[in-house]
DNA sequence: ACAAAAGTGTTTCTACTACACCCATGG
DNA sequence: CCATGGGTGTAGTAGAAACACTTTTGT
């Protein structure tokens, strides 16, 4: 917090340090999450420039400094980079800071970059377009990129990727983050598909059924059906995020 | 990730940006809380230089560049400066990153600061000591500073704390982080006490007893015996902590 | 003996699991 | 009619709360 106070007194450099020497570049990446096609998927740029030419990288880019007064929230720059880079822009339906990656050596250029990393929802409905110094931007699922490029993506991203998955399953349990996977109205089986598909197991029907309805502000009624489904069964109720973003008690995974 | 990719080409400012005009400077600051007088206390020093001289604040300062080859490690430059400003380095029981505040103006200075800032477990044995520009180190009452100064904290840091604590009482329900705030080999009413503290609430003596010798590698038993207090009372079996991070079920507040 | 703190046992209640069963629709 | 998915009911089990009770010390 002390730009005043370097150098202090103990400097363990011969050069003459100032302020302006100690000053380092700050990105932001986002892994923004969706579900398509049953599978909880992430989305990734292909490079178009070096380093990491052509390998697989989360969307991000520079805080600039000539957006603003005194340059851009580093949030507002995640939701640019974002726009910029995929195209993507409304229907964001959530977003918030999962850390920040700083290591000296995580950046190969020669200046230094640390990276303040965010996770977010992505809407189901908008294919990202590759754009700008992004060569080609997709969702790709989680479970191939474990399996097999998760060698080949860009900087730290792998790290990042992965506690970014973390993230997602941990907070399933105690907050209605799932809500945000699914359309404005949604049934209680497309809200159990989001946990089942993110946590890859299955859950029970009614007991789940039982659990959400239970949980306070989690789920309200609209009042409307779903059209029943080409291959029979019952209409099943509509239902809208309510207004509780932690759930009492947890759904739990085993 | 990319600073070779700024300026962009939708750059919105007529001036010429160089890659360097986007760097910033880079702090850490520590929340370091501990128990003392039976108070959950944070490490707090008071501003020997401006701005915001004479306010309390967070320890913290700046990620040097001229350590190492190319710059020092966030966590390494937040112990770096909680031993040259409170002389406390030994005995550090716990370290993790809390999150990044870089918002534009929460430093008034000219050059902008974005702070990284981290959640820290401090011993109870030594007495911090005011050192180089920080005039004077102490650890208050979270509780006392919430009621009287909680205005008065420099920066954000009023912002910083309010997170930073509660993380400490969402992690005691599901880690085995109390113990880092325990002596080597505590009885399991010290273990209690921590969680009462903590939580500001009274927890059943009893209960207590069997949940947290039900959680798996939550304690082990050192197989020797606490001296009883001068107030009488049965002698309490003396624990270490075990080897679990995590503990299942967890510790529930209400 | 009494107070105080450690530790155990017991009852009651809640919440979860597993699974049976009924409901409403398409074919 | 049957198949399919939505939704409810129920018995058994695990964990938590409340609190009585026993154990081991100091005074």
């Amino acid at each position: 917090m002390e730009p005043s106070e370097s150098p202090p007194l103990d400097m363990q450099s011969d050069k003459n340090w100032s302020v302006e020497d100690h000053k380092v570049l700050v990105a932001v990446d986002i892994a923004l999450f969706t579900i398509r096609d049953s599978k909880f998927q992430v989305l990734l740029i292909k490079r178009g420039i070096p380093p990491f030419l052509d390998f697989w990288a989360l969307p991000g880019g520079l805080v600039r400094m000539d957006i603003g007064l005194r340059g851009e929230e580093p949030e507002e720059a995640a939701l640019r980079e974002l726009r910029e880079e995929t195209g993507l822009s409304k229907g964001l339906g959530y977003l918030e800071q999962l850390g920040t990656y700083g290591s000296p050596n995580r950046d190969p250029r020669e200046q230094r970059v640390i990276s303040i990393a965010y996770f977010g929802i992505g809407p189901t409905l908008e294919d990202p377009i590759g754009d700008s110094d992004a060569s080609h931007a997709t969702f790709m699922p989680v479970d191939q990129i474990a399996a097999e490029i998760s060698s080949q993506l860009a900087f730290d991203h792998n790290e990042i990727l992965f506690d970014a998955i973390e993230r997602a399953r941990a907070k399933l349990e105690y907050s209605t983050l799932a809500t945000k996977f699914c359309s404005p109205a949604f049934t209680i089986s497309e809200l159990r598909s989001v946990y089942e598909t993110i946590w890859g197991a299955n859950l029970d029907p009614g007991n789940f059924q039982k659990k959400v309805l239970a949980a306070d502000g989690f789920l309200e009624d609209t009042g409307q059906k779903a059209e029943a489904s080409a291959t029979g069964g019952r209409p099943a109720k509509l239902y809208r995020a309510g207004t509780a973003s932690s759930i009492t008690p947890p759904i739990r995974r085993n």
